[in-house]
DNA sequence: TATTGTTATACTCTATAACTATA
DNA sequence: TATAGTTATAGAGTATAACAATA
């Protein structure tokens, strides 16, 4: 039996770093789902629920979903476009923004354990290998793939490119 | 918003790896448990159903329910001990060590397709990288962390040394 | 008639608990 | 009484479909 190889390794640690971090933020009363969201609005806010589901590659009443639990907390807010009363954008408030900043020092804590084996010289090394598979894959950048279904994943590789299929 | 670091990368790929994987074992009518299971059985035949699901960290009736879809289609087989009844030992058959070869080569497939960014040089260097992060995070190895539970988890953290959690 | 957002529903996966048989 | 295996049940997470509001 072989030992296995460098893609197994990937889903294998992959998965466990998922887990992991999953731990790390329920500490925050979040899910990594919530967490990934707050990061979006944050990276570009004011999307619609519509855009931001589609920079997600995830139906549309999952966002409505996430966004109404972090709503009711006050960590989001949706203020609804005055010239098209269909769209709501999506904005964090102070307390998100506070929220989001514990997000990142739980992020580099976790990164930090998982990654206790390597020295910071091999850390970078890792990061520089992985971003180089991250594009030529397609993925969007920090977009977690447990957004996108499978139906999505197909119908955005027939519009696109996509990597080479053997 | 900073580029993400290894321990997200890591996460992104591996979802995106084993959701590719999910899509070239179902050409093969499998879901990744169940190439697993194979997997497992042919790496240690004879196991009983309970030493298989410790080995797998997940409970025993996913094992059980696993087995039953497998042994219908003539893949592994339940061999009753005949010295202790209750006991149910694992074992491929001709057809499911043939299934396994097929596994085989669509995981090389697989593999070749997701790391195509990278040379065979480097995807030993990322092979290496990632074994020392699997090892120390005392993962098992050739075990997929989708069998095992968050309490799972929490519970072998408590009776092994496990990796530092800061 | 088309689009945004929402609500309602159903499905898949998995864990937990109850049960049977063997010891 | 304890253990291997099984069956039954329930819960979380997510997708799909139907619906309401606005354009």
């Amino acid at each position: 039996m072989a030992s296995p190889g460098p893609a197994f390794l990937l889903a294998q640690l992959g998965a466990h770093a998922a887990r992991r971090f999953a731990e790390r933020v329920a500490e925050l009363d979040l899910t990594p789902p919530q967490a990934g969201l707050l990061r979006s609005v944050a990276r570009e806010p004011g999307l619609s629920q519509q855009a931001l589901a589609a920079h997600l590659g995830t139906p549309p009443t999952r966002v409505v979903a996430l966004v109404d639990g972090l709503e009711e907390r006050g960590l989001v807010e949706r203020r609804r476009n005055l010239a098209d009363r269909r769209l709501h954008a999506l904005h964090l408030t102070e307390a998100g923004a506070a929220l989001l900043r514990e997000i990142g020092r739980v992020g580099a804590a976790h990164e930090d354990a998982l990654l206790a084996a390597l020295a910071l010289l091999r850390r970078e090394q890792l990061r520089g290998l992985l971003s180089r598979v991250v594009e030529e894959q397609r993925l969007t950048e920090g977009v977690h793939p447990g957004y996108r279904t499978l139906r999505d994943t197909r119908a955005s590789d027939r519009e696109t490119p996509g990597p080479v299929v053997r």
